[in-house]
DNA sequence: GCCGTTTTCGGCCCGACTGTTTTCAGTCG
């Protein structure tokens, strides 16, 4: 059995919770969720490290310590002192600390004197008035984690960033009405762009703060309010999110704008930096002693640390920082590098439009060049094409081309893997194409080495140039596959095959951490939207999002180049 | 529990809001 970062991270964070509970030192428990954190974010697996010897202590943030406990847990699944600590403290209540308002304190109270270990146990206590009873508990205290409760229950999930961005448009249209607003911006995950949100963070600047927050709190949208202070307000929207306004001055909109974006982990380290330096960092500004060095722009505060200027995506503490101080930050690739989409479907198969209907939303999207890969026959759901229906294509695709004044039509198919690792349309078809992209569709499950091989199988094939949605997962709905992500980014780079960062909102696949992953093997990137609909082509704006997230520059991405340096790629 | 061109011990980012209590602890970002 091997186990995976992702539940390495998950017993730490569950390890640090329970010691929180038990009232341990603070900075202990900051040092087990740093480590989840370190773990949760490695593109590589602890296990394969341990496997190989690796000292595990190289790493930021773990030391002798934790290096044992991680490679022990790594070799037998088990967290002695997770187990030790769960025979006194129960497992349970972890479940409780995702519950708004109630934190390490309070359910060591309600364990400790009422006996409560579960969401229900503390409903029915509630329902009963025993909360209210016990010392520093009220009645709105009761009512906050009530609401709490049932937000949990109703909203569990992070949404996918393509679907807050109305909520945000909407939400920042209604600020700007009012007089006082200076300048608005949504920090927080939305404008690092990860590919989920878990809720708002609005920072405004404004002459005075007291107008703006009475304007906020009277949006229409608003289900509740969480609170609402001078500086700072939160509510919950009726869709169940949690937005936070915080309005400062227009002087310090640089300093709040950094600390509202974070990450959390970004900003310790930058304040980190700053208290070497007997400096201070906070929501107003920079200052030494009780003189202020900077705080209108973010560029300001970082450059009085030593650091260039970090782009939002970046700020994830993987590195950035150092790549900052040593002036060796990426030039991130902008949707104004990408010429052409490598990958979109037509009515030949499950798209809604017509070949001719997506060559014109294609122009007008500004592209120089626009790859049609409709399903091959495997894919019946989508009706894919036979060889006769992909010679039709390729018949229709011509004839188009001698139209086309901008835009050049490649002919292309997106082709299952098949469980053997051969294409699902005769190599002498393929050939007849400018370029194939590649992908699995069915039996996800086959065991990581079969899978891992069938993919790279397939790779073998002198016609396969793009692996379509290399780990197949779909955000909030389907885990990746199993498949050794790393030996698959070798085997592409040592054959000259391309992997494709899948820009569909669900998807975003290959995710940030394995482009990274990807650019420093030294692998090349397509980004590509899979459209199915005119409208479709603007994914790309998300793909671009997930690849900055990533690291990735322009000239690490296929489709930024010209088509004829594009063609010879392609050649393999 | 981690970490070190001030330190191998003594620090560890910084501030706002709420509820309950009467000066502040707990929670959150």
């Amino acid at each position: 059995m091997t186990i995976h970062n992702s539940e390495i991270a998950d017993k730490l964070n569950r390890l640090a919770n329970l010691l929180e509970i038990e009232g341990a030192n603070p900075f202990r428990i900051r040092a087990y969720r740093n480590a989840a954190r370190i773990i949760g974010n490695l593109s590589k697996d602890v296990s394969d490290l341990v496997a190989q010897g690796e000292n595990l202590c190289d790493l930021p943030g773990i030391g002798q310590d934790l290096s044992e406990k991680i490679t022990t847990l790594a070799q037998t699944g088990e967290l002695p002192l997770l187990t030790q600590i769960e025979a006194r403290t129960p497992a349970i209540l972890n479940d409780l600390m995702k519950i708004e308002g109630l934190g390490p304190k309070r359910i060591q109270v309600i364990y400790k004197k009422l006996g409560i270990k579960s969401i229900n146990d503390l409903r029915s206590a509630i329902g009963k008035g025993r909360l209210r009873r016990l010392h520093g508990f009220g009645e709105k205290t009761e009512q906050k984690i009530l609401q709490g409760i049932e937000h949990l229950t109703e909203y569990g999930q992070r949404i996918k960033l393509a679907e807050i961005i109305p909520v945000v448009e909407s939400l920042t249209r209604y600020l700007k009405n009012n007089q006082a607003v200076k300048e608005i911006e949504c920090a927080g995950s939305f404008r690092r762009r990860k590919e989920t949100v878990g809720d708002l963070d609005i920072l405004v600047s404004a002459k005075e703060n007291k107008t703006v927050i009475e304007h906020f709190v009277k949006y229409g949208e608003i289900a509740d309010i969480i609170s609402e202070g001078s500086t700072r307000a939160a509510v919950h929207l009726r869709s169940g999110i949690q937005v936070d306004l915080r309005v400062v001055s227009p002087g310090s909109f640089g300093a709040a704008l950094l600390y509202f974006t974070g990450s959390k982990e970004h900003n310790i380290a930058i304040r980190k930096i700053a208290v070497q330096k007997n400096l201070k960092i906070n929501e107003y500004g920079i200052f030494k002693g009780e003189k202020e060095l900077g705080g209108r722009t973010e560029e300001e505060i970082y450059k009085q640390i030593g650091l260039s200027y970090i782009e939002p995506e970046l700020r994830e503490d993987r590195g950035e920082i150092a790549a900052a101080r040593k002036k060796q930050l990426p030039k991130l690739i902008t949707l104004n590098d990408i010429r052409g989409d490598l990958h979109c479907h037509t009515t030949a198969t499950n798209g809604t439009a017509s070949l001719e209907a997506m060559a014109k939303a294609a122009e007008e999207f500004g592209h120089e060049y626009l790859a049609i890969t409709d399903h091959s026959e495997h894919l019946s759901v989508a009706h894919g094409l036979d060889k006769k229906g992909l010679l039709t294509q390729i018949k229709a695709i011509d004839k188009l081309n001698s139209k086309l004044k901008k835009l050049v039509i490649l002919k292309s198919i997106d082709v299952d893997i098949l469980e053997d690792g051969s294409l699902d349309m005769p190599d002498s078809i393929l050939k007849e194409l400018d370029l194939t992209v590649c992908s699995i569709h069915n039996l996800f499950n086959l065991p990581l080495k079969k899978q891992t091989e069938r993919i790279i199988r397939a790779m073998d094939n002198p016609c396969f140039n793009i692996l379509s949605h290399p780990t197949g997962r779909l955000i909030n709905k389907r885990q990746p596959y199993a498949i050794d992500i790393e030996r698959i980014i070798h085997a592409a780079k040592e054959r000259g095959c391309i992997l494709e960062l899948n820009a569909q909102p669900d998807r975003l696949d290959l995710n940030d951490i394995y482009c990274k992953l990807a650019k420093d093997i030294g692998a090349r990137l397509a980004i590509s939207t899979d459209a199915h609909s005119p409208s479709q082509f603007a994914y790309m704006q998300f793909g671009i999002y997930q690849a900055r997230r990533g690291w990735l520059e322009k000239a690490d991405v296929v489709n930024t180049r010209p088509l004829k340096e594009l063609m010879k790629i392609l050649k393999r």
